[in-house]
DNA sequence: GCGACAG
DNA sequence: ATCTTGTCGC
């Protein structure tokens, strides 16, 4: 583990943030379910800005690594990268559920998919990891940097209007400003982005029909 | 010593 | 993340 934290802090400086993203055309959505210590990971890609699904893939996989805050690639990364090699299209930014560089070392999990994969990446978590902010106006669109060690690493932002708001920051070759942009262009009718709910769906889906032939079998 | 702590 | 029924609301 103490190695884990290492190769982070090396990483670390390799984190660039241009200043534009290219013309999006297909937008990224990762999520992991959980079945003990089995793990799925989805991938699916959307068209934009029509957000319709053109692309999908999951990875099933075992938990080699604890969950320890900071350190959830350790635990993730491998089975996500694998739904990532089972996927036809690449996507222009990849959506992740979980953080950026509001990230202890400022390298979470999002930063080392982007950084893996050589694809533009966002975070987007529902809780806080690290960071301190203002509060955030009730009004969808509002949002508030998020600073820390007095370095900005993102933003608080309300997706939809009166519901608690969505911790953005860059993962990997995206601006902040870009980042929030990309999860508000995809956030219409729920908290989190398209591309993050519909790997949500695709993911408990999977290990659905995984846990059904399995019980299928033993009866 | 007492909290905080992505999923 | 996951364990879990009903329930309030658009």
């Amino acid at each position: 583990m103490e190695d884990a934290i290492a190769l982070q802090q090396e990483l670390e400086p390799r984190v660039d943030t241009r200043p534009s993203l290219p013309a999006l055309r297909l937008i990224g959505g990762i999520h992991v379910a959980y079945a003990g210590d089995d793990l799925i990971a989805a991938v699916v890609v959307l068209g934009f800005p029509a957000l319709d699904v053109v692309a999908g893939a999951t990875a099933a996989g075992r938990t080699t690594f604890p969950y320890v805050p900071g350190l959830l690639a350790w635990r993730e990364l491998p089975t996500v990268l694998a739904a990532c090699e089972r996927l036809r299209s690449q996507p222009d930014v990849i959506l992740c559920d979980a953080h950026g560089i509001a990230h202890p070392r400022r390298f979470g999990l999002a930063s080392h998919l982007g950084y893996c994969l050589d694809v533009p990446s966002i975070g987007c978590a529902r809780r806080r990891l690290v960071g301190e902010h203002e509060p955030v106006a009730a009004a969808r669109g509002s949002r508030v940097g998020l600073t820390h060690a007095g370095a900005p690493v993102g933003a608080v932002v309300r997706t939809r209007a009166g519901v608690k708001p969505v911790f953005v920051s860059p993962g990997f070759a995206v601006s902040v400003s870009d980042a929030v942009d990309v999860v508000l262009a995809t956030t219409l009718r729920y908290r989190m982005p398209e591309p993050i709910r519909r790997a949500q769906l695709l993911a408990n889906e999977k290990k659905r029909r995984t846990s059904a032939a399995s019980s299928v079998t033993v009866s």
